[in-house]
DNA sequence: CTAAATAGTTGACAATGTCAACTATAATAT
DNA sequence: ATATTATAGTTGACATTGTCAACTATTTAG
């Protein structure tokens, strides 16, 4: 089987696992939101601008994105000293909350999914997938 | 590197980069036609319904979507004589053609992506992609 | 210092996604 | 055989998500 079809349907069916599972958590929160957050947790210094470039998405869709997250006091808004025309997006107690199930579900899809497999195997194929994803970048 | 960040990271630097080479195909057709295009052509004997389940949305805007693709002609509904509530989707000339160019475009991509590993290493990866995936379904 | 670039915001609108109701056909259980 | 239930597809109404263009405030570059 080739390498993109072998991969695209691996991320296919864990999409679907996950799904699955989050639904379960009956978290009342859109996919986006959720992925939204999940970037705001894993950018450094995360702000709208690079929240949008790294969804790939318009900013102003992002732009009340975020808005909706304050809202539900999810994140704030953090003044960046170092340029005034941005915030920095952090995630609350709550949002912090939210993340910490969400990963103990990811996790939980990612041991089924190794269950069989020796550890020294795994670390194998995270390293060729980061060597694969220098190759693009 | 967790096993699920570098997957998700992989797969995403992947996207950026299709992403960006479609772009240059201008193919006048929305991300959403395209993918279904793709898994029409994809799945074996593909219906409507079939396509709804596979990507995980609703029959209703699937529905518009073939219509969409018929109307422009990428597909052609083909009457199933074993159920007569369903029809066969399959792709036109013209349909078949731009699936031609999105795997070319994909291929490019993947081979830039492996140009510097071994062939047996990525086989090995392939192989235990797809025990992974197994895991799960 | 001026001009161009960037981060964010907003309004208007387009594309995509969802729900519920409906028809036609098929599968199942008496 | 027929009544019941399930399935494939279709449609209308509506909700969510995504895009474009214009704008302000700040920063950066010439």
């Amino acid at each position: 089987m080739e390498l993109s079809e072998a991969l695209f349907s691996l991320v296919h069916t864990v999409r679907i696992n996950m799904k699955h599972e989050i639904k379960l958590l009956t978290l009342d929160l859109s996919p986006m939101h959720l992925k939204a957050l999940k970037v705001i947790s894993f950018i450094d210094h995360c702000t709208g601008q690079k929240l949008a470039d790294f969804m790939g998405r318009d900013k102003a869709q992002i732009n009340r994105l975020i808005k909706e997250l304050v809202s539900q006091e999810l994140i704030t808004k953090v003044d960046n000293e170092k340029d005034k025309r941005s915030q920095f997006l952090v995630l609350s107690a709550q949002g912090t909350e939210i993340m910490t199930m969400f990963k103990k579900v990811e996790k939980k899809v990612f041991n089924s999914m190794i269950k069989d497999i020796p550890a020294t195997q795994i670390e194998d194929f995270v390293a060729l997938t980061q060597r694969l994803k220098n190759n693009l970048t």
